[in-house]
DNA sequence: CCAAAAGTGTTTATAGTACACCCATGC
DNA sequence: GCATGGGTGTACTATAAACACTTTTGG
């Protein structure tokens, strides 16, 4: 490695983008987690991250972390919140921007970095103990995405382009953790206009079989602009 | 000034916090501007704000600025977002974490800091151009505070102990830009039973004395562990 | 023909919205 | 007694919530 050295008047922390990556598998919901190499916090589990790089914005640093862990790109990526405290890293003063992203696990071929041991997903309801603060930032991004899924349709992100119906709403269930009633659940999507049916339906499955919709996003955006608050739970 | 430097292995950038500090006079909403004395952008207004110290937390640090600001501590304060586009200081990479604030304009005294022309309160409504990235951050507070004084009972922030339903749908008002029902206001706030009626009436108006009320922290607490959802407007 | 999940409508309860008149106070 | 803003109630509309049966498909 070349020696080289950055000198400031001030002190000046490090600073670090870590990223919450929710996936979903049709089943669960799941976020990717990687298992440390070195110290500190060797052989812990951890949310994956980097250090940001000089010339880099802070979203563009999250989107290299994810191209690393699974060479994936153009997700939705949202800034979570931003962790300060001073003893958080036993190293130096590291500054923590979290990220949120939302993927399907089916788009990301998982690949442990030079660092890691192990990446994997993991369901939220199973994540061990974490390595720095990184369990308080994932408790953090939970409760964001169960309080940001009740009003923005964010829940397409994490779905295939087209599905049924009852498929999202096993995502809103695994989301939220608990069971919405079908009818209502149906009834209250269709109202808002944001889906596009499509004539194909499901293949081989042992019972009726469920039509495919579309996200319409072109609509999304007009009822945005037009101020109308999509309440969809 | 001691010459001091601090030396890294990895570029570092600089971090600020800067603070969006609302203002409620009674009337309209209000922000805190300083002017600049230094370069760059020199007698431009901008938001108030400060390099991190070492040892300080992000939140301890927006408490600093308010401090020096106006010396005023134990208010109302939130991480807002983080701003970190490599070009948005012309010095070298600063890194600022956004703050917002909730205050009454009667309880601070403001005082022009060492690197301050001077210091306003100015209304939402006639906004300068600001230094930096700061037009951009104060629209993102602006937004942040509409869209949560909706469901959270922030507004109590900006009001004195004591305060009658009129003030406070005036600070709804406001905030959210547009004229509220009076009856259905009065309706919607008191069937929540946060607030507590007072004895006391307002002295010396030309018309008949409204009620004074307080906000009842403990009854707002209580509903909040219940994941009860107070939408309030 | 059975199991399994999809699809569909109605009723009830609750909350939101719109709206008009009387009341108390200072001048 | 009049101008000013405070306080109250009701009817209407829209949305949320609860709930049961029929349909399609593979095995």
């Amino acid at each position: 490695m070349e020696e080289q050295f950055y000198t400031y008047q001030y002190p000046h922390p490090a600073i670090t983008v870590d990223c919450i990556i929710f996936g979903f598998d049709g089943q669960s919901l799941k976020v990717m987690l990687i298992q440390r190499k070195s110290e500190p916090f060797a052989k812990m589990w951890a949310l994956p991250g980097a250090f940001v790089d000089e010339a880099e914005s802070l979203e563009s640093c999250a989107e290299r972390v994810l191209q690393k862990e699974g060479n994936i790109s153009g997700v939705y990526l949202e800034q979570l919140f931003t962790f300060g405290l001073p003893s958080r890293d036993p190293r130096e003063r590291v500054i923590s921007v979290a990220y949120m992203g939302l993927v399907k696990t089916a788009d990301f071929e998982l690949i442990a970095g030079n660092d890691e041991l192990q990446i994997e997903w993991r369901d939220i309801s199973e994540i061990p103990d974490l390595a720095f603060d990184h369990s308080q930032i994932l408790q953090t991004a939970i409760d964001r995405i169960r309080g940001k899924i009740r009003y923005q349709p964010i829940g397409f992100e994490l779905m295939n382009a087209k599905f049924t119906i009852p498929q999202l709403q096993q995502l809103y269930e695994a989301i939220l953790g608990k069971s919405l009633d079908r009818r209502n659940f149906r009834k209250k999507l269709l109202s808002m206009q944001i889906l596009k049916q499509l004539s194909e339906k499901q293949q081989n499955v042992a019972h009726k079989a469920a039509s495919y919709y579309e996200f319409d996003r072109e609509r999304y955006e007009v009822l945005m602009k037009e101020g109308i608050y999509l309440e969809l739970v």
